[in-house]
DNA sequence: TTTTACTATGTTATAGTATAACATTTTAGT
DNA sequence: ACTAAAATGTTATACTATAACATAGTAAAA
């Protein structure tokens, strides 16, 4: 059990006045004990070992509330989520995927290159947040 | 009706011995006359004024067909898709999405900067695609 | 030129992903 | 305790995508 990412959680929560309920607590535990990006239904599955029958938006909810406040990520390319290796907050995500294993290496880079932040300021853009995602073949599967 | 597109699309079935089906034409006619990214629902709904009845799979093998081959890309944080502005083969893309009026602008860098190579690197990973998407605020909508 | 192998579509059904809507419970602050 | 807000429970349904098998069109060999 992760016990440092509970004890980051219980401090978010209560600095930030969120409640740390049961769905919330135990799916922040079933995603972040995965090795692997988690689907939510997968997830409602293992919430459903822990809490009786639990209903989607039982498991949506409590991802929507981790992703949101960056415990979580979500892997757009495979509908599922993991769990955010990175200390700070950051409004950019960097994901390699191995396409034979899907093991996800998450990069902690915290700005964007430079090519990219002068296209956008070049089209007169306003940037939020991104995400990229690098498909390929891990060390062990090549 | 954007000619050059078809005579492109014409163009490379012939050289690669692909067919350039009514069902292929008039998806990628749909998809590439949408200012925005369209949904494959969307796809099927306006290839029904065209052919009769068409099922999901109909919409969904043609889109397949012309993602395989870089003439559309896919939007993953909007499962939609979106015709590729570039007349050359890349295996990268990227986008700028307007959270406001979903218009999406693609930038057209042919290589992942090195930044991101030289992590790759550092982590024994082979690249074979890559995708970024960046949401933020159009001008007009700024 | 018809047989064959292959490519592609037609059709039906269903799997997989996510949210709307409304009822109920829990919590924090008065 | 009372109230407002936050969160969950519950039911139903919307949205996204593919499996599986039948049929049709095409090109090249026999």
């Amino acid at each position: 059990m992760n016990n440092s990412l509970v004890k980051k959680a219980i401090k978010f929560c209560t600095k930030n006045k969120h409640r740390l309920t049961l769905p919330r607590l135990n799916v922040l535990k079933i995603i972040s004990s995965s090795k692997k990006p988690i689907k939510a239904y997968e997830i409602l599955e293992k919430l459903g070992q822990v809490i009786k029958n639990p209903n989607p938006p039982t498991a949506y909810r409590a991802i929507e509330f981790w992703k949101k406040y960056n415990f979580i990520h979500r892997i757009e390319s495979l509908n599922a989520y993991y769990i955010c290796e990175s200390d700070h907050l950051h409004n950019g995500g960097q994901f390699m995927i191995c396409i034979d294993c899907g093991t996800v290496i998450e990069t902690h880079l915290c700005k964007l290159p430079e090519v990219f932040r002068n296209t956008i300021k070049k089209k007169m853009f306003t940037l939020t947040n991104w995400n990229l995602e690098i498909n390929g073949v891990c060390k062990k599967c090549s």
